[in-house]
DNA sequence: CTCTCCATGTAAATGGTTACATGATTCA
DNA sequence: TGAATCATGTAACCATTTACATGGAGAG
């Protein structure tokens, strides 16, 4: 189980309710580890019962009350721990590579609609990407920043982020392209 | 589920066992999709009831005998159909992403070890995918290999798996370098 | 005689997704 | 009045992982 660790990490970034959880790991975390708002839920008031972070409730007005979530020092310890053990080997789950694999069956006109929707979704994450760093990096340029002795953990993960997402953009338009010749439709999109 | 579309996918490589489909799922199919060998038996089992691939016993000699499946019409049917459904987003699960997005917890050395060996087998990776695409390629040059009527489908998906391994490198390569820095550590390879 | 490769599975436990459920507030 | 956002969950189901299990052949 590592979404336990994904969520530890995620709350170094500062105290998060499981609605504030579910909302920025799209652009946080989702790019290296995905859940849906239910599992956040759960493994939230896990973690709690355990120790690992400590939550309070938080009244508001005009909004429902919310639960907010701190780090606490057994779940810093974790996450150290966690590091120092062995890695497992990284996966990727695609439905739409595996569709491009399967390409000779048929259906290419559908399955160029898909990748030129996927290559919308890329461009607007690269874009989130490029504000996140930006906005990590403030003034200074990436060298200085990565050398200087802040938070160098988002930034490097945003990084890979924005590769990932570049080549699945530029892979996108690739493969539309090459699968475009073959039933000499036209572009959907321009 | 899926897992029974990437099984599909692959047998339009040609007929396979379990075995050799756990085996070559690394090179070829573990780009996009990732299954141990339990779940391959199990998934193979029900797509034969179902119908959709036929299994037949190969008697062997000098080893045990295998079941080899192919890909019979319905299976052809059910991945067509797939092609056509929406996609849903991909995700990556990375443990290594989330160590070093949580890296100012402390174990820079485990983790500069553990981006290096990521390094190595990225390497690896990157030189089975560039095998994978010159022999598909044959003699003919990419561009000409694209336009013509063959297998495109394993091409564009290896061509996704070296993008891929390749960004991871040179990520893992800068990660290791910016975490050296802090702990003024030697790189353990050289 | 030990190790690795071939070849196939079952069973139990954990993890993740889908469907369902609630209820207040703000904006159009 | 209807939709979107904030905010939190439960229950049932399906998928995945871990642990266990077997057994012959060839290489060293």
């Amino acid at each position: 189980m590592t979404l336990r660790h994904a969520v530890l990490a995620a709350l170094l970034d500062g105290d998060m309710s499981g609605y504030q959880l579910a909302k920025t790991f799209d652009v946080s975390v989702s790019n290296y580890w995905h859940a849906l708002p239910q599992q956040l839920y759960g493994e939230l008031t896990k973690l709690e019962k355990e120790g690992l972070i400590t939550g309070r409730v938080v009244i508001q007005q005009g909004r429902p009350n919310k639960r907010l979530f701190s780090l606490a020092d057994p779940g810093t310890e974790t996450l150290t721990q966690f590091i120092t053990e062995p890695s497992r080997p990284s996966f990727i789950r695609d439905d739409l590579l595996v569709k491009v694999r399967a390409c000779e069956v048929g259906g290419h006109a559908e399955l160029i609609e898909q990748l030129e929707e996927r290559a919308v979704q890329a461009r607007a994450k690269i874009t989130l990407f490029d504000k996140l760093l930006r906005e990590l990096r403030g003034g200074t340029d990436e060298e200085t920043y990565l050398a200087s002795n802040s938070r160098i953990g988002p930034y490097l993960t945003g990084l890979r982020g924005r590769a990932f997402e570049t080549e699945t953009l530029l892979w996108c338009e690739q493969s539309a392209r090459v699968l475009r010749l073959r039933i000499g439709s036209k572009p959907a999109n321009g």
